[in-house]
DNA sequence: TCCATTTCGGCAACCGGTTGCCATCGTGTT
DNA sequence: AACACGATGGCAACCGGTTGCCGAAATGGA
């Protein structure tokens, strides 16, 4: 037992100066490890270190201007398996460029939001990134804007992913999927099947994520030159519970149709949850189809039918992009493109 | 447009201080709020607050020791729908408790979790939940030990989530729940259908949360006066892939068994859909029960019946116990109860 | 009118590091 | 033996805040 107040509490560099013998300047040099030291200085100092169990604090560095750069990522609610994808490659990607990675989740609050936002300019963060759909109203854009600014007049970045862009000129990043097209190619593969009514169970009516694929759903159609009947197309929310009372609701009313596309893979489970409770089988007696390609698709009975999106790539490419700026080309906007990914959930028309 | 140079960079608090007419003291006490100040110069203060849109910066305050304490979170993988939820509890009381929430996901590599713990002392962060089970070698013992005492040493502490605890003496709050008594409530539950051989997909051998539940699938046969076949005890991992190679494996070496207990509900899912594609029907043919109760397991076909584990509340739990401990009991070990919920997916033997 | 008491705000030290600059020391060269 | 020079390591200023302490101004009372 050499340690007596040692270990009480955190020591500083000065306390590891002083037990060896030289100054903090002279500490701070041979952990900094380029400049010069003398062989016998030097172990003394990491005898010191060692002794002391010294780790020089990080924020005090940060202030100093050597700290290890941060990088903030909000989302709605982890607990979504597309959205823990993404924070998945996001976390990767700032790991593996040497960023910490702060988290917060705002579950739908755009309080917290805006007051996250601001914590993360106090702590300098190299950049934050905003991820999930949204209402594309005046107020987000204003709101959202403000937030670009603030946060780029002092030196960091806002990176919108799967979210709706700001217009020209707001110093943000972009990075969005596709939606429209992912359903498109989608509910082509449905129709081609030879259903002609498919249910749509979409997400909210202002949600741009859930607009996109809406629209992608009405384009499959015209471009078959079908004219889809609008009880077909619901509303309610990405969760699974949305699509398991829309199921239920649709059945319920007497809709008549021979497919459901769901807006999401949440959504999809919680139809074919309630088709199986009606008794009915899928794709015997209705199709099915999901978005987003989450890992359970596979394992549904039957496994689903879905548009694959890349999420952990949209993250990691999210903290690339923000980070790898150039001057000459300061706001990017990416696109990546999704494909359908076709299993048991579809059937031809009877 | 009245900024000009202003937003070109991040701007200090002597700026601000210049900007109002007054000293630096003055602007960081009218933004303190609890100091008397004059209205005319506190409104003259905020105006060129908000001229230079000016916001402290965090690290400096914490050096100075007025900060926004920091907790960290660490775990392999985000991506599974258990921890998923645990990362949600934990972000939810870190921010009901003012605290940031930094993350860390390991992979699996023990060696990133100890450079990451070290980082995490020198953010100074309040605490430090690790969480998912793990071997429970002797090297793991010393190693987590050393990370409990410097963290400890450091004012900071060291929590264990579903992690093999270390013995008395160990700095570090544990927080447990009962895998034994879940699998073991399971298993009786599916025995008491009149099932005698019944399959069990675990986990690693040495993991010790797959351990726990083994023992409870044990202890669950022999208080029935059964002696369970060790052939029908499977090793794999907690995926949705060991689940699937496992029960293949099974079905073509010819195992006899009427019901399939899988360590997780991952695993479940794999076994559910390899069950499906070899013909069988659940629970027509073989009975399935899982382990975690993820959100997914009442939408699988049939619903599957499982374990409830309250991994919000357990994250919830380890910030706060972490956060509120008192020096009469330093070193908390709780553990939390868990349940059966009952669902379509175990039969009565036929 | 003068003094006592608040109210208000600035100086300077401090938090825990980093780093530019300079003094010192030892060594090699002529 | 005198000199130059590179290798070391300390002093002090700085990063961007907070806060104890003290003096000046303003206010109130006698």
């Amino acid at each position: 037992m050499t340690r007596k107040s040692e270990d009480a509490g955190r020591s500083t560099i000065r306390d590891v100066a002083a037990r060896a013998g030289v100054s903090a300047s002279t500490v701070s040099r041979v952990l900094g490890g380029v400049y010069p030291v003398s062989a016998s200085t030097r172990s003394r100092v990491l005898r010191a270190v060692r002794d002391l169990d010294y780790v020089a604090d990080a924020r005090a560095k940060a202030v100093a201007g050597v700290g290890t750069p941060t990088l903030a990522f909000v989302l709605e609610d982890i607990t979504g398996p597309s959205f823990a994808h993404m924070a998945y490659g996001v976390e990767r990607e700032a790991r593996r460029l040497g960023h910490l990675c702060l988290v917060c989740t705002t579950e739908g609050d755009v309080q917290h939001e805006v007051e996250f936002v601001e914590m993360m300019r106090a702590q300098r963060a190299a950049a934050v990134i905003l991820v999930g759909g949204s209402a594309d109203t005046p107020e987000y854009r204003e709101r959202t804007r403000r937030m670009a600014d603030s946060l780029a007049s002092a030196g960091s970045r806002l990176v919108l992913c799967g979210r709706p862009p700001l217009g020209p000129g707001a110093p943000v990043t972009v990075i969005e999927y596709d939606n429209e097209g992912g359903a498109y190619a989608l509910v082509a593969h449905v129709l081609a099947q030879g259903h002609q009514r498919v249910l749509f169970l979409g997400g909210g009516a202002d949600h741009t994520t859930a607009q996109g694929r809406e629209r992608g759903y009405l384009a499959a159609h015209r471009a078959r030159g079908l004219d889809p009947d609008p009880a077909l197309v619901l509303h309610g929310d990405f969760t699974r519970d949305s699509g398991h009372r829309l199921m239920r609701g649709a059945m319920k009313q007497g809709l008549e149709f021979t497919a459901v596309v769901a807006a999401t893979d949440m959504v999809a489970a919680g139809a074919l949850t309630a088709l199986h409770e009606a008794g009915l089988t899928v794709p015997g007696d209705i199709s099915l189809a999901g978005y987003d390609d989450i890992p359970f698709a596979r394992d549904l009975y039957p496994a689903l039918t879905t548009v694959h999106v890349p999420y952990e790539e949209l993250g990691r490419l999210a903290v690339r992009t923000a980070l790898g700026r150039t001057p000459e080309h300061p706001d990017e906007h990416l696109l990546l493109g999704t494909h359908v990914v076709v299993r048991n959930s579809v059937a031809p028309k009877a």
